[in-house]
DNA sequence: TCGATATTTCGATATTTATCGAATCATCGG
DNA sequence: CCGATGATTCGATAAATATCGAAATATCGA
């Protein structure tokens, strides 16, 4: 994952509506939910809530797929443990990394800390 | 962690120099680096790195402190905790979430699921 | 085919954000 | 106290983003 694919993880990430959509989104899991479900539920136009969701899926955080005339959209459960594994990518830079620090508990997936050592 | 907290750091993070900032400063762990070294580090203006530090601290992702004439940032790893553990809280709204969805593997902390269900 | 429904695209506008030099503030060494 | 160093604040300007209605694009049911 480069930086910038991260960026524009996180800054689709960074605006009101799609925050909100898109932890619906996380929540409704595999099923998803329909633009215009998103739309109702946010109280958003139904036009800026498409440029949201085109906005969250460019970033490749959800994906859509048709399903007569409503678009569904889902999470994309893989986007974001790329995008956590890169924020702590080599926390710390290899040393202990002890408890006082805080990078331990939840921070540091099993798959950082791995990369190179230093 | 509220909603408005969450989307002051992921912006503070989308963004080329300050995510790049950032993560010098989790490479370096609990010494952190001075404004000074990370301008210099990054190529940008003095007065450019500072405005983007001060947007990263006010997100509180990074603690600031001064040391005689430098003033040395530090990653606060806690907050990074707390963002990815808002991100996939209550991933599937408490269903299984199955290795198959994907949600599993390091995204869904221990600390979320808890909440409430659907 | 026609009308209704679901969503997206377009265009115009308002807001926010990034950039950087010059000026200012704080600290140190002598 | 003074000059030098490290950092921030202040302007002004340029660029990116959010908003929303109207129009266009699919799809369905009859």
């Amino acid at each position: 994952m480069d930086a910038e694919t991260v960026i524009r993880a996180l800054g689709a990430l960074a605006q009101e509506h799609r925050l909100a959509a898109y932890r619906l989104l996380v929540q409704a899991g595999p099923e998803g939910l329909a633009a215009g479900a998103l739309a109702e539920a946010l109280g958003v136009p139904a036009s800026s809530m498409s440029f949201h969701l085109s906005q969250l899926a460019h970033a490749g955080l959800v994906q859509q797929q048709r399903q007569s005339r409503s678009i569904i959209y889902s999470a994309d459960f893989a986007a974001m443990n790329a995008l956590m594994a890169y924020m702590t990518e080599n926390c710390c830079g290899g040393v202990p990394c002890t408890a006082e620090t805080g990078c331990t508990p939840a921070a540091a997936s099993p798959s950082s800390q791995r990369k190179d050592v230093a």
